[in-house]
DNA sequence: CTAATTATATCCGCAGCCGATATATCCATC
DNA sequence: GATGGATATATCGGCTGCGGATATAATTAG
């Protein structure tokens, strides 16, 4: 019985301007420029999302009640008034999660046939 | 020095429409049906690629030269003459490896973030 | 005070996904 | 040997949404 329109599995696949945004959700809140730089530091500069794609995409995961803005200020001295901070929702969460695991099916596909090595799928220096 | 339009960095990231492709390649020869049928059942059914996606973009990965037409057939009483065999170039191989390294990246990210565990990246089944 | 950076927002061209549709062959079954 | 369903390839067009250009304004650096 599919849980009506928030049923994590029925979202996937994610695009992957989605995917991005929500994983730099991931680990607390966050306001939409800071996401963009997270974006092109964890790619290495690969991927740099442009605020088109950054506005319009966090516009489509409010109206999906992926993500929720919050009221959560930090302290008067370092806040920029024009800041919109955006957290994951419990959906969100579980659609990020679900999206991950695809992810790594599919890296571990691709391990199966030798395209990429062991250390590579640990993200460990390879080393180790 | 970029090797011309044949660098395979410049080419990421693909569409993950073109990756399946790929990766449905990598380990020999297919002819398009199967290509289909490989991604539906590497993907449990989550992912099914219509003739739309999938010949389009079997098109588009014959002009940017990732995949050739192979004119290689099978034992005649085997053989299906419709079929049309592709396989993968040196560069299309070396293109899905990059795409593939890019994507266990972000897994590794994911895994940070406590997204999914260990074993979820080796690709094992979650002791159940 | 001025300029660059930070930050959000909208617009719109364009790529390409993807279902619908068409066509033809292969193969099993009667 | 006819009939039907699965196999196989191909094109078309609607529509989503990415992403650069553009606009605006507050903040910070010099």
């Amino acid at each position: 019985m599919a849980k009506s329109k928030t049923d994590p599995e029925s979202l996937l696949p994610l695009t992957p301007a989605v995917f991005h945004v929500l994983l730099a959700l991931a680990d607390g809140e966050r306001h939409g420029y800071s996401i963009m730089q997270e974006v092109a530091e964890h790619t290495d500069g690969q991927i740099k999302m442009g605020p088109g794609t950054l506005y319009g995409t966090v516009k489509r995961l409010l109206e999906a009640q992926l993500i929720e803005e919050s009221d959560a200020r930090p302290d008067a001295h370092l806040d920029d008034e024009r800041r919109r901070y955006y957290r994951l929702t419990g959906v969100g969460e579980q659609v990020v999660r679900a999206e991950a695991q695809r992810y790594a099916d599919i890296v571990a596909l691709a391990r199966g046939k030798k395209l990429i090595g062991r250390a590579a799928m640990l993200g460990l220096p390879v080393s180790v």
